[in-house]
RNA sequence: GCCGGAGUAGCUCAGCUGGUAGAGCAUUCGCCUUGUAAGCGAAAGGCCCCGGGUUCGAUCCCCGGCUCCGGCUCCA
C-alpha cells in the first residue's frame, strides 16, 4: 500500500496511507486531537478535514484556540444562520455570509418585501439552535460553473449566479466549490468545520441594512450580525467586553462627567462644557510644547474665505459637495474644510529667503466638513472640529529632517497620553495624481528613509496616498484594543504650485518650496473622545479637569475648605468644593462617580491640624496629610 | 442619502395596539450637621419630537417630516 509523509507544525514526519485526510491525520495523532479538530491548515492554507492531503505537505491541525479556527467556526454559525433564516421565510434570496473580525454576518433578500426586525432575531436562533443540534456534517462539493449557475437560477438565488458569473469573468473559475450542510446549500469556497455540532455558543446581535456588494444604487439587502465561539464562556466574557465598550462609550459618559454635549440644534456640532474645555485646552497644551520644541510658530486664519480662494487651491473641484457655504452682502463665502489655503495665503503675504526655511507655520484651526448626516458620530465623527495642523514650508532635502522631527514629535505626545503602540502607515502614489514622476520618487523616497532611519515598522499602502502626495498615517491603539487614525504626514507639492509660492534661493532666483501638512492628533475634539473611551473617563491626574473634590464635613468646615481650595488652587492644583448641605457619603459617593482622581475630606481633625483626609478614586483613604503635602504631592504626579 | 430601531419630566426609563401620564436620579425648599460610595420629608417639573390623517376621543393606529441610535465592500 501506497503511503504519504506529511509534516507537522514541530517538524516530525506523520506517515500516513496514501488518500488520508485531515481527519485522519489528526486521528493517527491522538483520538482527544481527532475530537477537537475543526480544520486543517496545509502549506499556510486553511482546508476542511475531509480534503485529501498530499506527500510532503506542512500540515496544522486546527483546534479552538489556534489562529483561524474561530473564523472557521463563524463561518459555519454564518451558514447555520442561512439555513435558519431559509426554513422560516422560504423563497429568501440569500448573498453572502463571511466570519468577521467579532462574529460573522449574512446579507439576505427577504421575500414580499418583508424585513426582520431585531424582534425576529429570537425565533432565527432557535432555528439554529435546532440545526446545531442536529449535528449537521459540512458536505463540500466540486461543481461546473455551468452546473451551478443552472442550480443557483432553479433556485431562484441571483445573487449567487451573479457571483459565479463574476468569478468566470474576473478570475476565469471553471468549477466551484459548494457547501451542505442539512437542508442548505451554498455557493462558498470554504473551508468549514466538520458540522454544526461544533458552534456551542452563538448570539445573533443586531440586523441592519447593507448594499449587495456597497453600492448604495444597488439592492438595500438586510444583514444580520452575529457571533459565534467554542464555549459559552468565551461567549459570555465577549457579550461583557461589548458591555464594557458601552459603558466606555464617550457619548454616554461625555454629558455624565459634565464634558460635552451634544444638541440636536446643531447636529454633528458639539458644545463644550466647562470640564470638557479644561480638557481641551490640557490636550491643547501638550500639542503646543512639541510646537515650541520643534520650532513652530503659531498663526490663526479665517474661519470664512471667500470662494474664489477654494477654486485656486482645488477644493471646489474636489471637496465642493463637503462643504459649507454662505452667501454675504454679494460675495460667495465657505466656510473652510481644511487650514491649507489659509496657511499659503499666509506664507505668500511676505516675501521668503532661503534662510527662513523650513518655516513651520501651526494652527489650532477650527474646520467645518458637511458630513451626511447618517455618518455622524459623537465626537469621532463630526461636522465640525480643531486640527492640530501645521503646514511646513521647505527644500525637497530638507523633507527628511522634518519627518524625523514629525515621527517624534508624535512619538513623545502620543506616550504622554498613555499610548504606547503606535502603526505607522505609508501611502504611496495614487492612481489619480498630480506632479512629477520625479517629485513623487523624491517624497515617497523622503518618507521611506525617514522611517527605515528612525527604524520603524511599517506597513505600505499603495495607492492610498493624496492626490497631491504620498503620507505617513499614524494609528493608535486603545485600552480595548481599538485601532485609531489619529497623526498623518502629508507631501505636498500641488498647493504651492496653486498658490505660486516661492522663496528667494541663494542663487537670488525664486524657488518654489515644497509644503509638508502635519496633525499630531488630527482633531482635537476626536481625540478626546478617544481619550475619554480609552481611559474610561478617569482620567490620570495631570489629565483631570477636577483634580481634588475638596469635600466639608459639615457646613461649618466650608470655610475652612474654601481656604484649602485656594491655597491648592496657588500651587495649581485644580479643585472644586462641595458645599452642599449633605451626609459625608453622599459627597464621597458624588465625586466618585464624577471620577475625580482624589478626595479631600475636611472636619473638625482636618481643620485644627491643618490638614486633608485624603482618599484616592480607585484607592480609597490613603489617611491624612497636611495640605502642602498633598499639593505636593499632585505636583509630583503630574511633573513629567 | 439608504435600511432597521428609537423619540414620554433636565437625565435613565415604565405606561395592556385608543379614554390627555408615572418611577428613580437631578433641581428647589424645609429638617438633619453629618467622618470615607446614595440621611429624611415636601414641592416643582409634561404641546407624550413636529405636521397631517383615522376616530366621539390618539402618547398609543396610519402617512409625512425632524433628531438620535445600529449598520451600509472585513466581499463565495
Amino acid at each position: 500500500m501506497a503511503s504519504i509523509t506529511i509534516k507537522l507544525p514541530d517538524g516530525t514526519p506523520l506517515e500516513l496511507e496514501e488518500g488520508a485526510t485531515g481527519a485522519d491525520a489528526a486521528a493517527a495523532i491522538g483520538p482527544r486531537l481527532a475530537k477537537d479538530a475543526l480544520a486543517v491548515r496545509v502549506n499556510g492554507e486553511v482546508r476542511d478535514l475531509a480534503r485529501p492531503l498530499d506527500d510532503g505537505e506542512s500540515v496544522e491541525i486546527l483546534t479552538p484556540g489556534r489562529p483561524d479556527s474561530l473564523e472557521v467556526l463563524r463561518h459555519d454559525a454564518a451558514h447555520v444562520l442561512a439555513t435558519a433564516v431559509l426554513d422560516l421565510w422560504p423563497g429568501t434570496k440569500v448573498s453572502i455570509g463571511p466570519p468577521i473580525a467579532d462574529g460573522f454576518y449574512y446579507d439576505f433578500e427577504f421575500p414580499d418585501g418583508f424585513r426582520p426586525s431585531e424582534d425576529d432575531l429570537g425565533q432565527i436562533e432557535e432555528r439554529m439552535a435546532a440545526h446545531v443540534e442536529a449535528d449537521e456534517p459540512f458536505e463540500r462539493s466540486e461543481s461546473g460553473v455551468a452546473e451551478a449557475i443552472e442550480r443557483f437560477r432553479r433556485e431562484d438565488q441571483p445573487y449567487k449566479v451573479e457571483l459565479i458569473e463574476d468569478l468566470i469573468r474576473d478570475e476565469g473559475t471553471e468549477t466551484v466549490s459548494l457547501y451542505r450542510n442539512g437542508p442548505f446549500v451554498d455557493l462558498c469556497r470554504g473551508p468549514h468545520g466538520p458540522s454544526t455540532g461544533r458552534i456551542k455558543a452563538f448570539k445573533l446581535n443586531s440586523v441592519a441594512g447593507a448594499y449587495w456588494r456597497g453600492d448604495e444604487n444597488r439592492q438595500m439587502l438586510t444583514r444580520i450580525y452575529g457571533t459565534a465561539f467554542f464555549s459559552k464562556k468565551e461567549l459570555e466574557e465577549h457579550l461583557e467586553r461589548l458591555e464594557q465598550a458601552r459603558a466606555r462609550d464617550h457619548r454616554r459618559l461625555g454629558p455624565q462627567l459634565g464634558l460635552f454635549t451634544l444638541l440636536p440644534d446643531a447636529p454633528g456640532m458639539p458644545f463644550w462644557l466647562p470640564e470638557g474645555t479644561v480638557l481641551l485646552d490640557l490636550v491643547a497644551r501638550e500639542v503646543r510644547k512639541q510646537l515650541v520644541a520643534g520650532g513652530y510658530e503659531e498663526i490663526k486664519t479665517p474661519q470664512v474665505l471667500d470662494e474664489e480662494l477654494w477654486h485656486r487651491s482645488g477644493h471646489w473641484d474636489n471637496y465642493a459637495e463637503n462643504m459649507f457655504f454662505t452667501d454675504v452682502e454679494d460675495r460667495r463665502f465657505a466656510l473652510k474644510p481644511m487650514n491649507c489655503p489659509g496657511a499659503c495665503l499666509v506664507f505668500g503675504s511676505e516675501r521668503h529667503s532661503y534662510r527662513d526655511l523650513p518655516l513651520r507655520l501651526a494652527e489650532f484651526g477650527l474646520v467645518s466638513r458637511n458630513e451626511r448626516e447618517g455618518v455622524l458620530h459623537g465626537l469621532l465623527r463630526v461636522r465640525a472640529f480643531t486640527q492640530d495642523d501645521a503646514h511646513v514650508y521647505c527644500t525637497l532635502d530638507q523633507i527628511g529632517d522634518e519627518v524625523d522631527a514629525i515621527c517624534s514629535a508624535i512619538d513623545q505626545l502620543y506616550a504622554r497620553f498613555g499610548f504606547d503602540e503606535v502603526r505607522v502607515e505609508l501611502s504611496t502614489r495614487p492612481d489619480k495624481s498630480i506632479g512629477t514622476d520625479e517629485q513623487w520618487e523624491r517624497a515617497e523616497e523622503a518618507l521611506r528613509e525617514a522611517l527605515e532611519r528612525q527604524g520603524r515598522e511599517y506597513e505600505v499602502s499603495p495607492g492610498e496616498g493624496t492626490f497631491y502626495g504620498p503620507k505617513i498615517d499614524f494609528h493608535i491603539t486603545d485600552a480595548l484594543g481599538r485601532s485609531w487614525q489619529c497623526g498623518t504626514c502629508q507631501i505636498d507639492f500641488q498647493m504651492p504650485e496653486r498658490f505660486d509660492l516661492t522663496y528667494q534661493g541663494e542663487d537670488n532666483a525664486e524657488h518654489r518650496p515644497v509644503m509638508i501638512h502635519r496633525a499630531l492628533l488630527g482633531s482635537m475634539e476626536r481625540f478626546v473622545g478617544i481619550l475619554i473611551e480609552h481611559y474610561a473617563g478617569r482620567f490620570p491626574t495631570w489629565l483631570a479637569p477636577v483634580q481634588a473634590a475638596i469635600l466639608p464635613v459639615a457646613d461649618r468646615h466650608n470655610d475652612y475648605a474654601a481656604g484649602v481650595a485656594d491655597r491648592l488652587a496657588a500651587t495649581g492644583v485644580r479643585c472644586r468644593v462641595d458645599d452642599r448641605s449633605e451626609s459625608v457619603g453622599k459627597k464621597i459617593h458624588d465625586a466618585e462617580i464624577s471620577k475625580a482622581p482624589y478626595m479631600l475630606v475636611v472636619g473638625d481633625r482636618e481643620e485644627s491640624d491643618g490638614a486633608v483626609s485624603v482618599r484616592s478614586h480607585g484607592e480609597g483613604d490613603l489617611g491624612a496629610e497636611p495640605v502642602d503635602e498633598f499639593a505636593a504631592r499632585v505636583d509630583r504626579e503630574v511633573s513629567w
